[in-house]
DNA sequence: ATCAATTATGATATCGGTGTCAAAAAGTAA
DNA sequence: TTACTTTTTGACACCGATATCATAATTGAT
């Protein structure tokens, strides 16, 4: 490992002083042209690289926003990264992503890390964290939060009301003359498994059906849950028309039991799935679901956040649950 | 913004010197079991957050991997995250990363932004980067290259030898008695593109096919691309007995367009794909396609940097694209 | 209780940039 | 040319943590 060339060392070659050569390559100032193109050409000759950590800690602050997601992985929260990469593209700030599974020594978490790292703002995609501390947080830097709304920074949150989104697409299947709607719940910790089962049960009270306990399936917001949910629907021989999966990973598995099970789509059986992912229109058949916007939430974040960051007060946007309505489902047969 | 709590006050508050707090906050020496107490009180107290950049500066180094990948929205790429981030999950480094989407001002890219916070290591995805600048970079650091072979640096790189892939698959297909196989393939600038379409070009030939050029489709690995060349192919009434996607993505959109065009698959069309991605083993019917190993890649490059940290050799394992036969491919009909 | 061995602590220089401010140089007007 | 303004430059302290090394406190053995 080489040691590191600094600005000390452009200056001197360039026969300047350090802080002539700073300015110049931090484009903080121009410098006379002489000047100028003596340090950009030793900089060039002994390959200098900027040492962020020291212009950090000089500057007392990083150009960069932290978003913190529970996992990269996940498709949802790759929309809504797009979304605010997007969103700063045009700026002078880049996302420092932090995920909840890295677990760095001790009690230095992916938060800690990137407020360590002095981020300039803050979006936080549905995670499970203290409202207290983000509170706290928010005191002091521009937060947005994705997906959830969290009680002591409502006109923080970027999010769709699940319950409501969870209704309509209920509602929808139940117009459809469906009476047999088999639910894929999501898994019991997951915050919003709670209200999209509350407006799938909302939707059945109002059509005066009956919620059956044996059609809400415990599912894990994977695909292979939903594949085995409805295994175990047709193996137990128990009846119904229509699946709402509540989402579209668990509509996937549901999806190719239904094919296994020699049930056809729409035909036999509707299928709704919850997020619309980028694939669920190529499924077979192109899968109706509840669109939540995560690319348009991730670009209002980063947006908003740069505008906090400029001063500006930031309003989030409302934001729905839309329903997209593809070949999946139809008339009750 | 508050003014930040520094490691100064914690030690006055503690009534200790700074040297002492900082060992005992950075874990590096016990202390005396009051000293101890005292400064972790203070710290709580005063809710002190570690500086990181001043640590980096100060250590000269930062515990950071850097990732660089062409797009971080790529499903591809998401696997390879997916086993970086489970490499490094038991180390104390964590990754950071960088998509070539960025562009921070002026020369600025985000390469040098990792550069420029003095990474520990450096995990490169197939990004057209000169190769004379990551021969420089691997004299510094360890650096892996996933993906691609680059001719200075061969022993870093870890990637699956796309024209034998292609050339498999193209081959299990002839083999099941295909003679008219139409081939989407990748974008002309994508490196990949070439070598796969090179190894379906061998297997005809090497079986006494002709390539047809009309079987030959322009995609881009989106999707769209797909289910736009099958549309193209029935439109003109070229007949064709299977389809090989050069990634599952356009596989899926070629799925749609037989759907569409009331082609049965594996019956009528058999289809094949590359990538294997999660959801491939969803689709209706599940996709025979060939798996590349994103998700050991990562995890090898991982466990690969950190080995090479810790100053042992690392010689990277080889990798193979492998023929995933599921229900989407069958006996020519 | 004494002396050696061990461990904890404090003073201070340092990492590599940046901001400030005063001095110097260049430009402008008379 | 002189006087005055504007721009560029250099010296230097500073950001917040760490490493070093000398000193102090503690422990253990005798």
């Amino acid at each position: 490992m080489a040691k590191q060339v600094t600005i000390y060392e452009i200056a001197k070659e360039a026969g300047v002083s350090p802080s002539t050569a700073a300015r110049i390559l931090s484009g903080r100032s121009q410098g006379r042209a002489k000047t100028r193109a003596a340090v950009l050409a030793a900089a060039k000759r002994l390959n200098y690289q900027l040492n962020l950590a020291a212009q950090n800690l000089s500057r007392g602050k990083s150009m960069s926003i932290g978003v913190l997601v529970p996992d990269i992985a996940d498709p949802f929260f790759v929309e809504i990264l797009r979304g605010i990469e997007k969103g700063l593209h045009d700026s002078a700030y880049f996302p420092l992503i932090g995920s909840m599974h890295w677990r760095l020594g001790e009690a230095r978490n992916a938060l800690d890390l990137l407020l360590g790292h002095r981020v300039g703002g803050l979006i936080v995609a549905t995670t499970h964290l203290p409202s207290e501390r983000l509170y706290r947080i928010a005191q002091e830097i521009p937060l947005l939060l994705i997906g959830e709304v969290v009680e002591p920074i409502q006109n923080r949150c970027l999010a769709i009301d699940n319950e409501e989104a969870a209704y309509q697409a209920t509602r929808y299947l139940i117009d459809l003359g469906h009476r047999r709607i088999a639910y894929i719940s999501g898994p019991p910790l997951h915050w919003h498994t709670a209200p999209r089962l509350d407006g799938y049960r909302r939707a059945l009270e109002e059509a005066g059906l009956e919620l059956q306990p044996e059609l809400v399936l415990a599912g894990n917001y994977e695909e292979s849950s939903g594949y085995h949910a409805v295994k175990e629907l047709v193996r137990k021989g128990i009846p119904f028309s229509a699946v709402f999966a509540s989402n579209d990973a668990m509509a996937y598995g549901a999806r190719l039991a239904l094919f296994e099970s020699g049930l056809a789509v729409p035909e036999q059986v509707s299928l709704v799935g919850f997020d619309d992912l980028p694939w669920s229109s190529y499924l077979i058949p192109p899968l109706t679901t509840v669109r939540q916007p995560g690319y348009e939430m991730g670009l209002s974040a980063a947006r908003g956040v740069l505008q906090m960051l400029s001063g500006q007060p930031f309003q989030p946007p409302r934001f729905y649950g839309e329903l997209v309505v593809r070949n999946s489902s139809g008339q009750a047969p």
